[in-house]
DNA sequence: TGTACATCAGTGAACGCGCGTTCACTGATGTAC
DNA sequence: TGTACATCAGTGAACGCGCGTTCACTGATGTAC
């Protein structure tokens, strides 16, 4: 564990990045601070600062990174044949699986919302999404319904209102989604 | 607009609480602070502590409310005979009125989780919910289905990330609770 | 292979701020007799 | 009806803290010739 401290650090936007998950993860979004994840990365108060320009932008690029994980995730499963209740899966493990993204990309008042590169990758999963449901009957209110549906489950869960009771997430709301979009 | 400031304020404890929805209503909850409400209600800072104890007290007594509120709006839609969609709709109906109430209820990381008010209130919501789906086949599922719908639209709603575009909410989310849970 | 130079990445000192919390206090209120 | 006293509600000064942001800087890196 030898905390070399080099000058330049090798990949800090990365690293800081990381270490904002984790806070996150942790202890939610309401505690943290650019000094406080330069400290624990290992780098001057400031560092962040060159990469991010401010806190707002930090969190910007994390919802950013956030948005276009999710869209990998639902190409990747229209891709392999995933129908709309495997796309609604697909959504909650994201969700949980990144728990910190996901919780950030839903607080807009966090971070800049007129970012390219974010309102890029939000496009993304929008269309994602939309490409996910394109062969139900209407649409259109099935997309504002499966999206409704994996949304509030993944939120609920992340947050603890539902007893996990022994069960797998993904197990739940595949069943769930099943019964209401059967296929 | 006499802001003549008597030694007793009369109803503090009400006035916090209803500048602290202001706040969060308009800047999310990310800029609250207990100092900025005193001055806001026009009362020395050290006033709100005197009934909250500290700024999570004060967010405990909101999220309590909250689930109070929520559960006497459940309670009114199913003593009038509405079935599981209206209970949804009421559900939305709620998150969209007290917007500020509803995004702290589900930050339980911002409160005092193990007060014995708000474990109380929030018990009163879980009871309301289920008993408003128990006529369902499978009402465990069904609670668990139709509350991540409803929860999740609202959320969405609220967070602006569903284009309202010249509709009412409540008439969205009946539509599709609608055809998710025909009658 | 070596050198000059531009660019980039991180430093550390300094700024001013608003915050939460504690504390001994005093003004106001209500109750008992 | 009046007075004494306990209780309650809000005050204002003080504490120490961590934060975001700005700034001129220097160390490191890479590229051109």
């Amino acid at each position: 564990m030898t905390t070399e401290r080099r000058y330049h650090h090798g990949d800090l936007r990365r690293a800081v990045l990381d270490a904002a998950v984790e806070v996150i993860t942790e202890h939610g979004t309401s505690g943290l601070g650019l000094r406080d994840l330069a400290r624990r990365v290992g780098v001057s108060h400031a560092g962040p600062v060159h990469h991010f320009k401010d806190k707002a932008g930090l969190l910007t690029a994390l919802a950013a990174e956030g948005f276009t994980l999710l869209a990998d995730a639902l190409d990747a499963t229209v891709a392999a044949g995933g129908d709309i209740v495997e796309l609604g899966v697909s959504y909650v493990r994201f969700a949980v699986e990144h728990r910190a993204h996901f919780e950030v990309m839903f607080r807009p008042d966090l971070y800049h919302e007129d970012d390219p590169a974010l309102v890029e990758a939000r496009a993304r999963s929008g269309a994602a999404l939309e490409g996910g449901v394109a062969d139900q009957t209407d649409p259109e209110s099935a997309s504002v319904a499966a999206w409704s549906l994996v949304h509030g489950f993944a939120t609920l869960w992340n947050t603890g209102a539902l007893s996990r009771a022994d069960r797998d997430p993904e197990a739940v709301v595949r069943a769930i989604a099943r019964s209401l979009f059967p296929a």
